[in-house]
DNA sequence: TCCATTTGACCCTG
DNA sequence: CAGGGTCAAATGGA
């Protein structure tokens, strides 16, 4: 064993993170192949369900490698802490009285300040496929409506964190803004952690954004190699792209979302992206259970959201 | 009775 | 200290 200095760890650890993004990169290269030509036989549904969990292998290691790049302190408390959902505690011999059960609370949660966040605009408060329960509503300064705070259904039950904020948007009121906060790890989903895109009724492009509050890998880090891979999901049984592109109340998640891997733009200079620059270039494979469809998009920056969210549209 | 929502209070971060 | 995120008791509906 012996030198392990923080040089050295930090070096191995991008080592295996760029090794982790090329097996990606590899494994999602491999699910393209297989959806190609013949999408519908059992040996190839079977194998494409197996190259999305290696995708999310791929996906969840590397999470975890920038976690700890960027934590140098685990977020994690001791067993016999009062705190039930991994909160630490604090200075909780110092109060036995009255109102124990309240005071337990203190410093007994802890916000998230390196998780992911991305964002939604829709027309209407369509379902994403997941189970939420309403936790909070706030009303925020300046703000002309509340924001409403909802959790995973199953953060109890199967410790999922995931976590979003519905707010109407200022400009127009039909409209909403959904920030994503963590990826679900409840089993009970149709998919495995993913990214929703949505078909924004103006202009037919979709409008995607994502941030961070740790800005510290906001210039270097694979940072949008941290999202997993995504599937196409449709409210509908017989999709079509005119209906994709046409249709407000729909809304599916491209499949392809590794290509990010190549935004050089923001990953590989050391300025952040501003608005009209293009991210990506290329083809997006959206693939449904009964079509399968490649569509040549340019991924560009939108506008630059607040804390530090960067909105992105594919055109 | 169970479960989701409401809402005021608590607590953390900047 | 202000603003925002979360908790949990109270409330209401199925």
């Amino acid at each position: 064993m012996g030198s392990s200095s923080p040089e050295k760890i930090s070096s191995d650890r991008e080592k295996a993170v760029q090794e982790l993004i090329q097996g990606r990169q590899l494994a999602n290269q491999l699910r393209l192949l297989l959806g190609k030509p013949f999408g519908g036989d059992d040996k190839s549904v079977a194998a494409k369900d197996l190259v999305m969990k290696i995708l999310g292998s791929f996906t969840e290691t590397i999470s975890i490698l920038n976690r700890h790049a960027t934590d140098e302190v685990p977020d994690q408390v001791p067993a016999n802490s009062p705190c039930w959902d991994g909160r630490k505690s604090e200075d909780s011999d110092e109060i036995t009285s009255k109102t124990s059960a309240l005071k337990d609370r203190r410093g007994c949660y802890k916000r998230r300040k390196t998780s992911q966040t991305w964002t939604r605009i829709t027309p209407s408060l369509i379902d994403d496929g997941y189970a939420w329960r309403k936790y909070g509503q706030k009303v925020i300064l300046n703000a002309k409506y509340p924001r409403n705070y909802y959790r995973c259904t199953h953060k109890f039950d199967q410790s999922c964190q995931a976590t979003k904020q519905v707010q109407r948007t200022e400009d127009d009121p039909a409209m909403y803004r959904t920030t994503y906060h963590g990826h679900h790890t409840c089993k009970n989903l149709l998919q495995a952690p993913q990214i929703i895109l949505d078909a924004n009724p103006k202009d037919s492009s979709f409008l995607l954004s994502f941030g961070t509050t740790n800005t510290s890998t906001k210039s270097h880090d694979p940072y949008f190699a941290t999202f997993p891979c995504v599937k196409q999901e449709y409210r509908d049984e017989k999709p079509c792209l005119n209906h994709i592109q046409s249709s407000s109340a729909d809304f599916f998640t491209l499949p392809d979302l590794s290509a990010f891997e190549s935004c050089e733009p923001v990953t590989g200079s050391d300025h952040d992206p501003d608005h009209g620059d293009v991210i990506s270039s290329g083809v997006y494979s959206c693939t449904t259970s009964t079509t399968s469809l490649d569509m040549d998009m340019d991924l560009v920056v939108g506008s630059v959201d607040f804390d530090d969210a960067f909105e992105f549209e594919f055109c």
